[in-house]
DNA sequence: GTTCATGCAAACCCTTTGCAGCCAT
DNA sequence: ATGGCTGCAAAGGGTTTGCATGAAC
């Protein structure tokens, strides 16, 4: 039996071809970024038959299930990546629109900190970097 | 002459009924943050009768101008403040909604270390914290 | 056979835009 | 006077939802 339907019983969801497709293609590429129409077109392209209210209702439920991770950054249109357990955060070069991810340990410690500081304790946190190529000196 | 005159003329832009008073509302109190719903509210409740629309409009142009920072938070709505000069990220209670505002020397730094390190040249960020009062213990 | 999921189109929300008239300069 | 501004209503883009059909269990 294959992997993605393990995860799919594990979440409670029934295993349909639907969500079999979609988690397929985000699982494709390790750090890649979707949106919704980018998975839509993709599905077309391998002529599977959904529609893209399905995409966007089973997005929705891989989010719930913590499955995915889904991110606002600017632009209108939200972008999901398959949630594999190693917390980053993302740059974004705004003038190729490539997503580059990063870690580090130090901000990640500085904000609870600072969360604690306040009197507050972090339940998520966003932090994207907008980022243009360095010029070479 | 007010202040707030000069403002819209450096800025380029005509002094008008509608510019003044969204100013002045965002003026009123530092540190807070203003959905564009907010501020048409608080017009019709001053009785000033301003469209939305021109709401949006103008707090675009303020945007442009570097008077006005606007944010995307979790949630849809963007949210605007006077931008006064002194940069710093946010913490959103997500209880209540209260936006409480931090900045940190040392993430800064540690953003523009990270950046450099891929050969990318920051030219914006966005930090933001979900947080939940603490515990008493 | 039930229950849950899907496709389609319509609805939704926030935001932007076209246009004719109005106001600041 | 004239060019930029405004209000209104309509359009826009991304996302969600209602409903009848269809698939998974």
């Amino acid at each position: 039996m294959k992997v993605e339907s393990t995860e799919l019983r594990k979440a409670g969801l029934k295993v349909t071809h639907p969500r079999m497709r979609i988690l397929e293609i985000l699982d494709s590429q390790d750090g890649k970024h979707f949106t919704a129409e980018d998975i839509y077109r993709e599905l077309l392209d391998r002529h599977d038959d959904i529609g893209l209210a399905t995409v966007y209702r089973v997005l929705t439920q891989f989010e719930a299930a913590g499955m995915v991770l889904k991110h606002n950054f600017e632009g209108g249109q939200a972008v999901y990546e398959l949630d594999r357990g190693k917390h980053h955060d993302h740059m974004v070069d705004i003038e190729s629109g490539k997503v580059i991810e990063f870690s580090s340990e130090e901000i990640e410690r500085l904000q609870h900190e600072i969360a604690e500081k306040h009197g507050y304790v972090i339940e998520d946190h966003s932090l994207v970097l907008y980022v243009r190529p360095a010029k070479r000196k």
